[in-house]
RNA sequence: CGGGGUGUAGCUCAGUUUGGCUAGAGCACUUGGUUUGGGACCAAGGGGUCGCAAGUUCGAGUCCUGUCACCCCGACCA
């Protein structure tokens, strides 16, 4: 099989990306558009790699201590308003709701863009002693900003997520629980999604709303843009002295506490799209795919074959493979095509010719390869190569990441590279919010973030020549 | 929110320039049959307030005004 691109309705993923991407999410059907704009409709196929995405992720939480809980929906106005950074940012992009039936309301009510506020509130009336610290909770939940351009997972105005949000005894624990969940995102990425990411610290113009500090995992997509995958923040004791949360310590002295929040979106479906997927359509990382195999009968009249097929395939099910069968009455040709654009990894094509030879086809989605494979122990065979396909998404993901990292001493010359090549340069900044504010202005290049895996050893800032602060990935980002 | 583009069947579009009869095609869908190792074929069928609203006109998919949505590029952001 050569590398000719077999299905013709998607748009040349090196022509437009930006199309590519769209026509992804609607031939996969993942999502739909509504009749509100910027509100997705997650289809079945989509919202099953988010189950897939939370339920493992949701494991990990618990197993470090984490509780979930639910926080209202509405948060009143004076509440947003106590942390002052915090309101100033997410002002702008709040949806309100004025009225309650044909009542105006006395108070307006922001339909919550993040809940730091509301468990502030909660936390100021529940935490009074060391003895109930720390405390790690999290709520899996939409959220709304009223962005003003949207794109089907990347920028949604109502998207689903989780965030944690936490409060420990003092600004020690909490930066190191803030890294602790920054690891968590980074390990779950690499080990369920195949995405590999750079860790770091935002600068201080790109950092959250009322945080000390901003945590991220950025990814490259395949366009060499930057994607924001997951965020964690310290926040100190910032809202602590806001929402007056405080708690007696061993001592009986009164202290605030130190609180962190940290969050992974529907986004990372986005993620899942423009990292892996390729001219053929969706190509999904094996553990979070909702069908790992799908089994595709050569002759569907003959009894023999669809028998066979349909053994197999319970066979696959009984050791906790999601496998189907495609009972459809398309052609092969159809099918084969179909399970590429829906991103299965793992097809496996059953005739006559491989019944008489007690044998299957395995076809991997991320190399094409097609695999002669004898029916016995079957299952194992499907485990190991469904483990492979995921080791190879991650070592090619990592390949293109590392491949489109650069280097640069001169402004001219990093803007030239990001044009040109597209990916991250690695340089100095002075650290100022003026600079990096210039930067953007003229060449909407931005800093990801500053890496903690640091390579560069000069001394001055890229773009205006001042003695430098610290290393700093730059890109343009979604 | 600024600049540009597009709205006609589920999808891709033709028809709009120059207003004129019952609005078309391909794909998809339904039914029946023949097929089946890389997007099969034949036949019959269903599906439209031409984005929405108001206007001009004997007559509007076509002209005017407003409005909404989507796409692309900026600004803003996860």
């Amino acid at each position: 099989m050569d590398n000719k691109q077999m299905v013709k309705e998607i748009t040349n993923i090196e022509v437009d990306f930006a199309k590519w991407y769209t026509d992804i999410v609607k031939k996969a059907k993942l999502c739909e558009y509504s009749s509100v704009k910027g509100c997705m409709i997650i289809e079945p196929y989509g919202y099953a790699i988010w189950e897939n995405i939370s339920n493992n992720l949701d494991k990990e939480f618990k197993n470090i201590g984490v509780e979930n809980c639910a926080m209202p929906m509405f948060i009143p106005e004076s509440l947003l308003k106590k942390e002052k950074d915090h309101v100033e940012g997410f002002s702008p992009e709040c949806a309100w709701v004025t009225h309650g039936g044909n009542e105006e309301l006395e108070e307006r009510l922001c339909v919550r863009p993040t809940s730091e506020t509301l468990f502030c509130d909660y936390y100021k009336n529940t935490i009074k002693s060391y003895r109930d610290l720390p405390k790690l909770l999290n709520q899996w939940v939409s959220v709304v900003r009223w962005e003003k351009t949207t794109r089907p997972f990347l920028r949604s105005r109502e998207f689903y997520w989780q965030e944690g949000h936490t409060a420990h005894r003092d600004g020690k624990e909490s930066e190191e629980f803030t890294i602790k969940m920054l690891n968590v995102y980074a390990d779950f990425l690499k080990n369920f999604l195949a995405i590999p990411v750079i860790k770091g610290q935002k600068t201080d113009s790109e950092k959250f709303a009322g945080a000390e500090a901003t945590y991220t995992v950025e990814a490259m997509m395949h366009d060499g843009k930057a994607l924001q995958s997951a965020t964690s923040h310290n926040f100190g004791s910032g809202f602590a002295e806001a929402f007056k949360i405080q708690y007696l310590d061993e001592n009986g002295e009164l202290k605030y506490v130190s609180q962190t929040s940290w969050g992974l979106s529907t986004r990372i479906i986005g993620a899942i799209i423009m990292v892996h997927g390729d001219n053929e359509g969706l190509k999904l990382p094996p553990y979070i795919a909702p069908i790992q195999v799908i089994v595709v009968p050569i002759k569907m009249k003959d009894e023999k074959n669809l028998e066979k097929a349909k053994e197999l395939c319970s066979l696959l099910k009984e050791e906790g493979i999601r496998a189907t069968i495609d009972l459809t009455d398309k052609s092969p040709g159809y099918k084969f095509a179909d399970s590429e654009m829906r991103g299965i990894p793992l097809r496996i094509e059953i005739g006559p010719k491989d019944i008489e030879n007690n044998q299957v086809v395995l076809v991997r989605r991320d190399t094409h390869e097609k695999i002669v494979t004898p029916l016995f122990d079957i299952q194992k065979s499907v485990k190991d190569i469904l483990e492979e396909i995921h080791i190879n998404m991650y070592e090619t993901a990592k390949k293109h990441l590392n491949e489109n990292i650069r280097e640069a001493d001169t402004l001219d010359e990093m803007v030239k590279i990001i044009n040109e090549k597209s990916g991250f340069v690695r340089a100095m900044h002075c650290g100022c919010k003026e600079c990096e504010k210039k930067l953007k202005e003229e060449t909407t290049i931005t800093t990801r973030c500053i890496p903690f895996e640091k390579k560069l050893n000069k001394k001055t800032c890229i773009v205006c020549g001042k003695p430098a602060k610290y290393e700093v990935i730059f890109g343009r980002s979604y």
